[in-house]
DNA sequence: ATGTTAGAATTACAAATGTAATCGTAACGG
DNA sequence: CCGTTACGATTACATTTGTAATTCTAACAT
């Protein structure tokens, strides 16, 4: 387990806007996050300083500025944040909770085609259950 | 939007204990706690404290103890806490993080079939695409 | 009744987080 | 060259979070 670097909820929305462009300037950052929340530049400078500290960014001088670019990929770095949530609630409950997302979620045809796909693979090792794993140890009745 | 509570990590783990054994005393608590994390007692009475302030507990008193009741519901909970992530996340990647979260998890067979009625189900109405809305405004271009 | 004591309440405190003002400096314009 | 100024860097500060020690108080035992 590499522990992957920590991203805040600000902090992910500055995240969000390098991972679309590629590469991108603080002020152009500045513009684009306005145009959602209401923020200061300075609170910003503040978001891009911490993400380049925590090795989320990384800088290259460009005449007065900076050019941001990420230094870790958008799809993995969900993917650890997504793992981090659903190894953290129950995990007789994991199912449930999917469905209610997939059933929010606007998902497109190949998404769910791609789904189809990897529920099907996953059915032929399924268990017939999932325990619930709050409460270690066998002396406590378990409510799920 | 209800805005619903706050829960932090270390708050989660105590609403997991109380949430599978719908009720418990602090002792309990601390007890099985202790079985998984290292944790003073102290620690875990301060996370007690803070969540009946902040409504997901309820006490009762018992003797010179309290007895602890969960006032929030576990599986609309971590409904909520999953569609905040996938809220917060790029809406063009939010099937592919489904789709590795689903390939990582311990599924049912019901579970599974579940998953699968409702894909079908979404299908019909699925777009053929969904575009990243990480960027508004029309003048930058999306990478993704 | 009263002392003991188990448990809750109060207090503590460092680190992380959100938000931002101000300071310093180097790049650009003239 | 030198002043302006646009940036990043530094500093600030309240709130939240994790972790816990200490204090207070009311049950329980005798």
């Amino acid at each position: 387990m590499t522990k992957g670097l920590e991203i805040t909820p600000a902090e992910w929305q500055v995240m969000r806007i390098v991972w679309t462009l590629g590469e991108t300037t603080s002020n152009q950052i500045i513009t684009i996050l306005q145009r959602k929340v209401d923020c200061k530049p300075a609170t910003v400078k503040t978001l891009l300083r911490r993400l380049v500290a925590k090795g989320a960014l990384s800088t290259t001088r460009q005449g007065r500025s900076f050019i941001y670019r990420p230094l870790v990929a958008e799809q993995s770095t969900m993917n650890q944040v997504a793992d981090d949530l659903f190894n953290s609630i129950c995990e007789h409950c994991v199912g449930q909770t999917l469905n209610h997302v997939v059933d929010q979620a606007t998902l497109s045809q190949d998404d769910i085609k791609r789904l189809q796909q990897t529920l099907k693979e996953k059915m032929a090792t399924a268990p017939e259950t999932v325990q619930c794993n709050c409460v270690p140890g066998e002396d406590v009745h378990c409510q799920h």
